[in-house]
DNA sequence: AGATCCATGTAGCTACGCTACAACAGCGAT
DNA sequence: ATCGCTGTTGTAGCGTAGCTACATGGATCT
């Protein structure tokens, strides 16, 4: 018997992602074929791997234990493809990299093109994700990096067998109308204007209510936005006052006034995720970028803006 | 990229073997087989894996690398299958026993009967295989466990990452024509007599050998033999003495005369050998045979020929 | 109940891998 | 050198495995 990996891949990402449907878009097939899959990879087995639950599946005991030895199984498969890129005298090959949307434009993208000017074979290709969509498709080994974020007070656990990389620690700055009076930087100042934040459940709506909350008061959200650069214009449109990360401050519209935070509570650690190998390098490519990344480089300052600089 | 664990094992068995036509016969296809999915696998790796060396081919640095991880990716797979026979309640499945002729007869074969009652799911299927040939089809897969032997003066040494597992000792006896007249035991008494002994390059050639020249003397070897049968027919017409181990006397013809080595300076270890699953534990099936082959049975004491018992 | 979502069967097409045969290259012998 | 044996590699053709597109059958929510 041979356990075929591409039936075995099947089975890792209908565990990842819980689903027949999420499983086949994550390999670009269509739901009929994940089924079928499945059918044969259990007939294989001697065991039924899934069952019906309700309107989707769950995994049976044996589905689970194949399941994990499938991830074994794919580990060694990438091993395997890591040993002979490290034979490759020059950094070749394809690095997926997820990051969110701040991250991305202001650190991964000027990795990548510092990546791809040391490295003329070099192919990383950056993706736009979300935190737990990246999560998983790091693990289903869709991307190969993953950029991640992390409030102080909210420590974002990594689970299994990922490897953390450091990059970078990215402050809060208080972001204001020019309009305004200015202030000394303090957020006690702010407590009874309105403020922009962003949305339900995301690490930074949790970061400024932290923030706010240290300093004696809950603020009066009136705006909501997941996008800074919408933030950044809210603000400019004298609607409020809003937390930024200074990595999402390299464009600012006029009318906006910017300032360090007075007492900076709030911080974000930026890191980067790799799958671990087991102990085993990292591929060349990976390794390129990851160096890239969190090099000395690290965030452009040059490109931060006057008020800040 | 997902390198097929079919074209793995392909080169697996290419490494293991050295060539081509011997993966094949492995492998039950073609050469011509073979040798596409070496060129598909060297296409995907990126690298050429052989290079024709003379009449046959070498892996190249590259193939080895590969060839090494492609040993992981199979054992990854291979534990994934005993994972899910672990599931099973009961002992089921086939199990591939490679043996030399008299420990097959004397010591698998009912070893695998005890085994096949206990567990009538269990398949155990007993291969005939001289030592180098058996280690290699251990290695490959072909065969789920071996039984060697080890004679004291010649360790064998056990390359790499397979599991030993006692058996049992297996005593050299004395083996006379009937004719001749009854000495004690001792070596030393046969100095000047006629010998059988098994070939060239056979460790029980050397065990005579060695037994003989620590009784002080070069045996006159003048017939040989690598079936006991064989041996102790000749024995029986009287032209000549010989070693025989004493799985090997569970049929010993009339006219011959069978005693324990006066000194046992020569007896063999025999054990078997199962590749290691990195720690993890072995199948239930190749279990249950190890118990069989290794349990408080050991050596079937009552088939002994009647003057050994 | 109707709408919706999700998993699973079925028909048909494509693509991959195998065999059989042929060609070619190295090594040894007459 | 020539012939023959052995071993690897190329080519044509066939069988099968896996995919898509579509249809079917449950389960959940409104």
């Amino acid at each position: 018997m041979d356990l075929d990996v591409r039936r075995l891949r099947v089975l890792h990402e209908v565990a990842l992602r819980g689903s027949v449907t999420a499983a086949a878009a994550a390999l670009h097939v269509t739901p009929s074929a994940v089924s079928q899959q499945l059918v044969q990879l259990s007939r294989e087995a001697g065991h039924e791997l899934v069952e019906r639950a309700g309107r989707g599946i769950v995994l049976t005991p044996a589905g689970q234990v194949l399941a994990t030895h499938a991830k074994d199984v794919l580990g060694a498969v990438e091993q395997a493809v890591a040993g002979l890129a490290a034979l490759h005298r020059r950094v070749s090959g394809t690095v997926r990299v997820g990051a969110f949307a701040s991250a991305a434009g202001a650190l991964v993208a000027p990795a990548a093109a510092r990546a791809r000017a040391k490295h003329p074979e070099l192919d990383v290709r950056v993706i736009e994700a979300e935190d737990q969509q990246s999560r998983l498709d790091l693990r289903s080994g869709t991307l190969d990096v993953v950029v991640l974020q992390e409030y102080d007070h909210v420590p974002a656990p990594l689970v299994d067998d990922l490897d953390r990389h450091p990059i970078t620690t990215d402050p809060m700055h208080l972001v204001t109308p020019v309009g305004w009076r200015r202030g000394t930087g303090r957020l006690s100042e702010l407590r009874d204007v309105p403020w922009i934040a962003s949305a339900e459940h995301t690490p930074c709506l949790g970061s400024t209510l932290h923030a706010c909350r240290l300093a004696g008061f809950e603020p009066d959200i009136r705006h909501r936005s997941v996008d800074f650069a919408l933030t950044l214009d809210l603000v400019a449109a004298g609607l409020g006052a809003a937390l930024v990360p200074e990595l999402a401050l390299r464009h600012v519209p006029p009318g906006v006034h910017v300032q360090p935070l007075a007492e900076p509570v709030t911080a974000r650690r930026i890191f980067a995720v790799t799958r671990a190998l087991g102990g085993a390098p990292q591929r060349p490519a990976v390794d390129a970028l990851l160096t890239e990344l969190s090099g000395p480089a690290g965030v452009p300052r040059g490109h931060l803006p006057p008020v800040l600089a």
